[in-house]
DNA sequence: TATGGTTACTGAAACGTTTAAGTGATGAAG
DNA sequence: CTTCATCACTTAAACGTTTCAGTAACCATA
């Protein structure tokens, strides 16, 4: 089926090819009369002509198109979307896009490229950011005259537009919750907190609710890792190693807190009566653990929605720097007991 | 920031744009001398060069594009990737997509405009689609000269490439061994059966392991809705209204068995000591479930994988058609328990 | 010394658009 | 009856590549 090019519509048209491209673009500053319009349209229609998109990119210089780069979560694991949190943000945003008029150009992190080519190489019309990456990195994509999103990317001082949480904030709600529940001892159960990024941010945020509490902070009950399932299952092995001091857990993901809400499941450890257990994220996963999750609720959808806009807003030529910060909550379920000021006190010596 | 093209890069080497794209696409054909390359290559590492993927692209007809289309679970809902059976496809493909050099451009349904539209619009060189769409749509794909998977899509002559499970045994394996452990009063929990596509297959085979087993079908153990967690809850208060009849229940899809599990689990019935429950797909959510999840297991990253690959060959000159089934297996975990014959015998009275 | 074959390039067309600049026709103003 | 706008288009260059078809220089052969 041989391609059917502007060309084609324009000599069955009857007119120029510059004709076509003007009705079809429906630029105001021309005038083309409504006769010409229909004969082109109805050209259109009978040829059934479909723009070719690439070449309107390269005069245009516009590709309509959003690069989004997806970081893998764990280095030796091939794939990187299976957390559901990436799902929800990347479904959210190629939504937007959609709306938008934009196709998504996916990539994972290139190991020889950086992103800086990835987006100078098909000439995307703006970027998404997702996830904590070599500063470096980030530092090549300013050379670029497009506009840049990162979401949850924390650097010094961002030179992008960024979207995040208040992190920090939500670690403290939800260890703040646990201590108003009687637990003074809390574990925390989180991924690399050694990096900037939202796992230290989330650990500052347990620190500073310990601090207003008045409970010091013991380095025993801390348990940095890996931000996957099978880690926090070993956390709830190592918890009992160390003879089950912790009344409560702040894990600092869902997928950590399901995790452990299994791992303490499978040792015969009741939640929440034995232990209770705080996660953060507030996916799915959150309502189907069993007994469901009370968590740190973030809505996954206004990120990527927000980002898109950000997007459509700098195209639009509004590229005034947005730090958006959107808001969290604490969903209450049923993964959190009240314990007794005695109780806690006799156990606590 | 100035776009360098290869014009800049040929007059920084001292030689012709033709030379350039020659050393630059290492074409065997040609005899280009080592210096020149040299000089050719040096020069790209100063000016920072990096070739135009869409200009390529429309001069040499190949986008190094692979479209993807995943569906909207849901009518009314926006989001369609949250369901991480499609996170871990994604993954995969975009993964083996990369090793070979190539993009994804990723698309939900449109509305407006058909995927022949898309992918004739941005020229991809192949177009991947997961799950099912009306079948006019698919059709059209046919007047394409680009390669076409189908990921878990049932059409009647397929004229495409098609991947996907032997869902009817998946569906007899995990009835009959519900059969094996002494049930026989078994539901049957899905999504739309009427229409060709998994969710039928897999009722077919749940039909033949009741025959082969001698079980009379009760249509009053079906629970036919849709893919989704909250229905299945629902499905677990109606079996109960229903006097809960069913001693085990078949969920055709993980987060039908999870969901049934949760809803069960708060009307207090014990899973699996009063009701047995099997799943379909292996998600990780089948790991988290407590009690974890008994399944069907397929690999979703070789599907993802394959899809690739099969596009590739086509690509390569190997356009035969490809129909791909996946093997399946059973893989038991927590969520079933025998039940002696004698109870059920006196239950099933 | 003419002929032919390599070798190592270069020139220019082509891919399918957009868009600035140009043009001929018509009508109004002076 | 010129002149000047305005209208409704058309022309052609440009976007950044690839690739076919040269071609100039060199060497070998007869």
């Amino acid at each position: 089926m041989k391609r059917v090019s502007i060309k084609d519509v324009a000599k069955e048209a009857g007119v120029s090819a510059s004709t076509v491209s003007y009705v079809l673009n429906q630029k105001a500053t021309e005038t083309i009369s409504p006769e010409t319009t229909q004969r082109v349209m109805q050209a259109v229609e009978r040829l059934n002509y479909v723009p070719n998109l690439n070449a309107r990119s390269l005069s245009s210089h516009k590709t309509n198109l959003i690069g989004v780069v997806i970081p893998q979560t764990e280095p030796g694991k091939a794939f990187m979307f299976a957390n559901p949190f990436y799902g929800e943000l990347l479904s959210a945003i190629e939504y937007t896009a959609r709306k938008n008029g934009y196709h998504l150009l996916l990539s994972g992190p290139q190991s020889n490229q950086s992103y800086t080519n990835i987006a100078r190489n098909r000439n995307v019309d703006g970027i998404i950011i997702v996830g904590s990456y070599p500063s470096k990195q980030l530092e090549e994509l300013h050379q670029l005259s497009v506009p840049v999103v990162l979401i949850d990317t924390y650097v010094k001082d961002p030179v992008f537009h960024t979207i995040g949480n208040d992190d920090r904030l939500g670690g403290e709600l939800a260890t703040t919750y646990l201590i108003e529940n009687g637990h003074r001892r809390i574990a925390f159960i989180s991924g690399d907190v050694s990096e900037q990024g939202v796992m230290q941010k989330r650990f500052q945020g347990y620190q500073d609710a310990l601090k207003k509490a008045g409970i010091p902070l013991n380095n025993d009950y801390l348990y940095p890792g890996n931000v996957a399932f099978d880690y926090a299952e070993e956390v709830a092995k190592e918890m009992q190693r160390n003879g089950n001091r912790e009344t409560a857990a702040f894990a600092a993901a869902d997928i950590l807190g399901v995790g452990l809400i299994k791992g303490l499941h499978r040792l015969g450890v009741r939640i929440p009566e034995d232990i209770s257990v705080v996660g953060f994220d507030d996916l799915d996963l959150a309502q189907i653990s069993v007994p469901s999750l009370t968590t740190i609720g973030q809505d996954i959808s206004e990120k990527g929605k927000a980002a898109v806009q950000i997007i459509m807003d700098a195209i639009g030529g509004h590229p005034e720097k947005q730090e958006n910060i959107m808001p969290i909550h604490l969903v209450i379920r049923d993964s959190v007991r009240r314990i007794d000021e005695q109780i806690k006190e006799s156990q606590n010596d």
